[in-house]
DNA sequence: TGCTCGATTCCCGATGAACGGGAAGGTGTG
DNA sequence: CACACCTTCCCGTTCATCGGGAATCGAGCA
C-alpha cells in the first residue's frame, strides 16, 4: 500500500535478501535473514541456497555475507566504478593540497549517492559516506548536479516539497532557480552549513564525453578551513582532469546544458 | 557440460545478465543484452521489465545499465566495504613514502580479487585492477594470503595445478611448502617478476578481529625502485594499522593460523 | 516511396518450478 | 529435562514463468 510498485517476484525477493545486509548487519544467520526480508523461512532457504550455488553469498560457519563474487560482477559492470577510477587520482590531488574532506557523488533520484570519498576526519565520517546518500537539496554536490541536469530533471526537482533540513536549506523554488542559474554561470556551487553545521561544502560539476554532467566533486571546508577561493580552483582543475579522462574535450562552458 | 552445477534457476539467468554488463559494455540494448547472455529475446525483455521496476537497470535512451541502486546496495552490505574503508587511508600512506602502485586484494577461490589500489602507473595500469582477478599461485597478494589461510585451503591450494605463468613462478608443491613456512616466519611476501617483468611484487596480510587473514596488502616495485626493506616496513606499518582498524588487537605473531 | 531487417513490445496457453506449511532433527540455554 | 530457536527436508498445490510467435516500430537503403 505505501509503495505502489510492490511486488513480491522473483526479483524483489532478490532485492528485499541483498537490502537484508547493509553496514551493520555485514554478515546474517539464515533465520535472521528471513526476518529481515520478511519472507518465509523455508523459502528463504531455499532461496539462500541457489545463491550460495551462484557465489552470490557465503557462508562463514553458519553465517552468510554478501559474496565477493557479486561485489564483483556488480563493481565491474557498474557505471560507478569507471567513474571511481577516473576520479581517485585527481580527488588525491584536491585533498592533499586543500587538505579536507572531499568526496565524489551522482544523482540518483531525490537524492546524491556516493561513490567515493577521501580525506573524511572526526566531523565528517558521519557524512557523505561511500555507497549511502543524502538528499540532493541539502548537499552542494546535489544542487550542483541538479543545476546541471537536464530540463525535466530540474523541474522534477523544483516541483518537489524540500524539507528544511537546517536554517540554511533553501526550499523556494524560485530561489533555486536563482541558485541554478547562479551555479550554471559559474561552474560551481559554495553553500555554508548544509549539512555540518560551522562548515562550507563546495562542489563542481563532472562531465562526460557527451557533455553531461555525471558527477559531482566536493569539498567540505570547517570553520577557519582556508578561503573558498582555494577549493574552488582546485576542485575545477581536479573536475577538468577527470571530465577528461572520461572523454570530455570541450570547454566547460559549452558543455552546459541549457534547459 | 563444462560446468556441473550450471543450472537455468532465475537466480541463475539474473548473474549471466549482470555478466554480460563488464568493463567494456557498460550500457548495452536489451537485444545485445539478449545475446549476451544466452536468453531468448522475449524472456530477457519481460525480465528487464522486472529489473527496471526494482531500479537493478537503468535505461538511457535505448541502452540499459547497471543501476546506481544495485551497486548501492551490494556495496553497502559487502563485507569489501568495510575492509576498503578501514584500508583506504593506510594505503595513501604507502603510496605517498614509497611512491609504487598498491593494492588490497581478498583471496577467492583460486584467485586474488583486488578490491582497491592506488598510485597505478602505466606499467601497472593493467595489473591489479578493481575488481578483478590474478590467479592467487602468480602474485605476492595471493600468496601471503594462501600462507596464512587455514589448512584446508591451502592443501587445496598445494593440490591443484598451477600452470606458470613466468618463468619464475613456483609450481612445485614441496618449494611451495617452503615459502609458505619463510612467509610465516617473516609475516611478508617477497616475489621478483611474478607478473610484471622487471619488477618485485610485496606483499603481507591483514588480519580481521578473529585473527583472520581476510586481506593481502602489496606493493610493486619496479626496478631501481629503492630497497625491498622500505616497502616491506610501510607495509607491515599499514596492515597493524588496518587490521587494528578491523578490530584486530593481538600481536602479529600469535594471529598466525597454523595448520 | 516502398522494402527489408532488426529491435522492441505484446499476447497467451502449457507446464513445471517455486511456494510455504509443517514435521523432524539439531543445538544451546535456563 | 523442557523449551526455544535454528536448520533441514518433504510434498501437494498452484500460479507465475516460459518462450514461440505475431504485431509494431524505426532506421537505413534503393
Amino acid at each position: 500500500m505505501a509503495n505502489s510498485s510492490s511486488g513480491d517476484s522473483m526479483v524483489n525477493r532478490l532485492v528485499r535478501i541483498i537490502e537484508a545486509f547493509d553496514a551493520d548487519h555485514r554478515s546474517l544467520s539464515a533465520a535472521e535473514l528471513a526476518r529481515r526480508a520478511d519472507l518465509p523461512s523455508s523459502t528463504t532457504y531455499r532461496i539462500v541456497e541457489d545463491l550460495l550455488g551462484e557465489s552470490l553469498l557465503e557462508r562463514h560457519g553458519q553465517r552468510l555475507r554478501l559474496g565477493n563474487r557479486l561485489w564483483e560482477l556488480v563493481s565491474r559492470g557498474s557505471p560507478v566504478l569507471g567513474l571511481r577510477e577516473a576520479a581517485l587520482p585527481f580527488m588525491e590531488d584536491v585533498q592533499s593540497v586543500v587538505g579536507h574532506h572531499t568526496a565524489l557523488g551522482v544523482l540518483d533520484g531525490n537524492d546524491v549517492l556516493y561513490i567515493e570519498r577521501i580525506g573524511s576526519n572526526e566531523m565528517t565520517t558521519n557524512i557523505a559516506q561511500v555507497a549511502r546518500r543524502l538528499p540532493a537539496h541539502g548537499t552542494s554536490t546535489g544542487l550542483v548536479l541538479t543545476a546541471f541536469a537536464t530540463a525535466e530533471v530540474q523541474e522534477a526537482f523544483l516541483r518537489r516539497r524540500l524539507p528544511a533540513l537546517t536554517d540554511t536549506t533553501i526550499t523556494d523554488p524560485a530561489e533555486l532557480r536563482r541558485v541554478f542559474a547562479e551555479i550554471r554561470r559559474t561552474g560551481h556551487c559554495v553553500m555554508p552549513g548544509l549539512i555540518v553545521p560551522e562548515s562550507t561544502g563546495v562542489a563542481v560539476p563532472v562531465f562526460d564525453r557527451a557533455g553531461t554532467a555525471v558527477a559531482g566533486l566536493s569539498v567540505i571546508i570547517p570553520r577557519h578551513g582556508g578561503p573558498v577561493a582555494t577549493s574552488v580552483t582546485a576542485l575545477r582543475t581536479a573536475s577538468r582532469g577527470i571530465s577528461r579522462a572520461l572523454g570530455w574535450h570541450r570547454p566547460l562552458g559549452d558543455a552546459v546544458r541549457r534547459p
